[in-house]
DNA sequence: AAGATTTGACCAAC
DNA sequence: GTTGGTCAAATCTT
């Protein structure tokens, strides 16, 4: 993985901030290994790029449709039309944690379809799916939740591979890098602060005085 | 008018 | 019974 990391040789502190960010993504990590159970067929990865904080896992049926287990969770993704909300739970779907100071456009269309307060949480998860779901079955989604932490941060979690076609790769904000075709994490890497100051900020959260 | 967001309801998993 | 993920009507934005 080779990132062009802007890092700055002459910030100590943020050097220090950085190998705290890096224990506490560990933490994630080793969560998230919990979490699906399959420490043994997961490869993780942890970086620092720029001021965005990665964790990246690579369960071997991320991309892999024909694994028993992925096929469950297609079809029991399927909505029954008559009968809404009508769907198996995802129990150890993998997916990818990103965890981020800054909320900027990773390049997908996303379409806002629910927010919900999760239980020991402050602040309300959204939910994302991709906008060509329908157009092009896409079945990429995405949570974006922000932490608890000082200073706030926003972990990000995908879930599935975008099939559609319509990446506005236009937008030189994201960087998919794959290495492999069997590296099945990808980075997303994002910009300098600098440069994100010049860009417009993407809030998932937007002001609730809507109603 | 069309597309996006909000938000309460629905439902399976736990 | 509780929780998390999704649906879809109502509402808002462009």
């Amino acid at each position: 993985m080779e990132s062009s990391s802007s890092w700055p040789e002459s910030s100590p502190i943020n050097r220090i901030k950085a190998i705290q960010e890096l224990t506490q993504g560990q933490i994630y990590t080793n969560r998230l290994h919990e979490m699906i159970g399959q420490s043994e067929t997961i490869e993780s990865k942890l970086e620092l790029v720029d001021h965005t904080l990665v964790i990246s896992t690579s369960p071997n049926n991320w991309d892999d449709q024909t694994s028993e287990d992925s096929i469950e969770s297609v079809k029991s993704m399927i909505p029954v039309k008559t009968r809404r909300g009508c769907y198996k739970r995802r129990k150890s779907c993998s997916e990818l944690v990103n965890v981020t100071f800054n909320l900027v456009d990773d390049g997908y269309a996303w379409r806002k379809y629910g927010q919900k307060m999760i239980l020991n949480s402050k602040h309300p998860r959204h939910y994302y799916r991709c906008s060509h779901k329908y157009e092009q079955g896409c079945l990429a989604t995405k949570q974006v939740q922000m932490t608890e932490d000082e200073p706030p941060k926003y972990r990000i979690t995908y879930h599935r591979r975008h099939t559609c076609r319509d990446l506005q790769i236009s937008s030189p904000q994201i960087i998919l890098d794959s290495p492999s075709p069997r590296d099945n994490s990808f980075l997303l890497s994002f910009e300098t602060n600098e440069l994100i100051k010049r860009k417009q900020f993407v809030s998932p959260f937007p002001s609730s005085t809507k109603r």
